[in-house]
DNA sequence: CGCGTCCTTGAACCGCGTCAAGCCAGGTGG
DNA sequence: CCACCTGGCTTGACGCGGTTCAAGGACGCG
């Protein structure tokens, strides 16, 4: 994916200002926008930055993190395409958490100005948005449930089946991105070492498989039983 | 605060649809409308019910809690005066939290379709409701912060300042709302015993005081200062 | 082939959740 | 008006789950 000149809105798969904007406005974003390439691993905005309009994921797969006492991260949630990150910013508000991309992405940055006659002009555009955010919000508040009240490992295998849903599966099975065991704990929010044990223990019940780095999901129903029941992995025989 | 007749959007201080609605729309949504009076403990809507649309916290505190295994509760988040509960729903759409009084409220609830009007026809209405969630859903993401990665001590305190932030303090300092030790440890994830200590701790170092249940914040920049520094109650010195 | 990075596995410690007992305030009824 | 009861809160003791520490192993890369 090499991307020289911009896409126009219209082309774009996913994109709610293609999707849901006139086709006189999608000019106009097409002319105001700035699409970016981003390479694996690089920052698309930084925590503490300020705030100068949103992104919008056109391909690619991003993580929103926010560092803790220096050291730690957390991930706090998942882009892929369509997706958006950031928000509408007034003057003076700041992120609290930084955007990496996953894998090589392309992200188109709409500012503020152009955001607000966007909306204004585009009622159903903005409707789309704020459906958007209400139901990352719906999201969120399944994970602070989970990170909440489940034991650890119950919180890996929530974490899994929410890569799944995110990423989905290739034919392979394979969690579709290139995810490490420790961003596995940064989502869950526990420690690598834990990670690595419940995925051993999932492989001895085959209820996934690896190839090196890469998750194989060979019994999505049994994940899904799993935190259904609140089961406890080294309960099942094999 | 007993109301028998329906008051006008118009009249409402914080709402966003007497701020950013036409008057024309005020008055249609006033005739669609439907405000309510809930009793404190009183259900608002419940986890699993059919999505019919919005609800609107006209003036009152109410808390948006789940279910965890039958007995156990996590309060996702909280809402006060212009906030907004639940969201626009499609069809066949269901509720995955319940919203419950934490004072005698009045609720204003607009049905999907009068909400799709409304957004369509005032856009400035739409955005700002737009905001609304994204800011949400900030919080959301500090929350998620919090619960992954600090320590039970901290997160009660980051809980305390929660509190603050959103129901204020009265006249006499105290926390403006009706908390009990239990919904603290709901939002904390933390059991209630925790609280109890943490919160007695917190009275030897005078930095909090209590008067029955009411929580009476002295020092709110100390409160701060030990989130901000991740320190320990116990490391301080008397 | 050697080095670095990421992952795995084992062992030990300790934070915190659970259990249990007692306390305090408010409400109720004799 | 006091005795009792109930529900929420406090405090202590204990044990387990999970984090941390430490020592390899696997893999890719120069």
């Amino acid at each position: 994916m090499v991307i020289n000149q911009q896409k126009s809105c219209a082309n774009c798969k996913h994109c709610l200002v293609g999707k849901f904007c006139s086709p006189e406005w999608i000019s106009k974003v097409d002319a105001g926008k700035n699409q970016l390439l981003y390479r694996k691993g690089q920052y698309i905005f930084y925590e503490g930055a300020l705030v100068f309009g949103l992104h919008l994921v056109t391909e690619g797969k991003v993580k929103i993190i926010s560092n803790v006492s220096g050291s730690k991260e957390q991930i706090v949630r998942l882009a892929t395409d369509g997706h958006v990150l950031g928000r509408w910013g007034d003057k003076e508000d700041i992120y609290e958490n930084s955007a990496v991309s996953l894998e090589d992405s392309v992200i188109c940055f709409i500012n503020n100005d152009l955001l607000h006659d966007v909306c204004l002009a585009n009622p159903e555009f903005t409707f789309q948005l704020m459906k958007y955010y209400a139901s990352e919000l719906r999201k969120s508040g399944k994970q602070i449930k989970c990170l909440g009240q489940m034991p650890v490992k119950l919180k890996i295998v929530e974490t899994l089946l929410h890569l799944v849903e995110i990423f989905g599966l290739d034919s392979k099975r394979n969690i579709a991105a290139a995810i490490s065991r420790q961003e596995i704990a940064e989502m869950a929010a526990v420690n690598m070492e834990q990670v690595s044990r419940e995925i051993t223990a999932l492989k001895k019940r085959r209820i996934i498989s690896t190839n090196g780095k890469q998750i194989i999901i060979n019994d999505l129903e049994k994940l899904q039983e799993i935190v259904a029941t609140q089961m406890d992995i080294l309960d099942l025989d094999s």
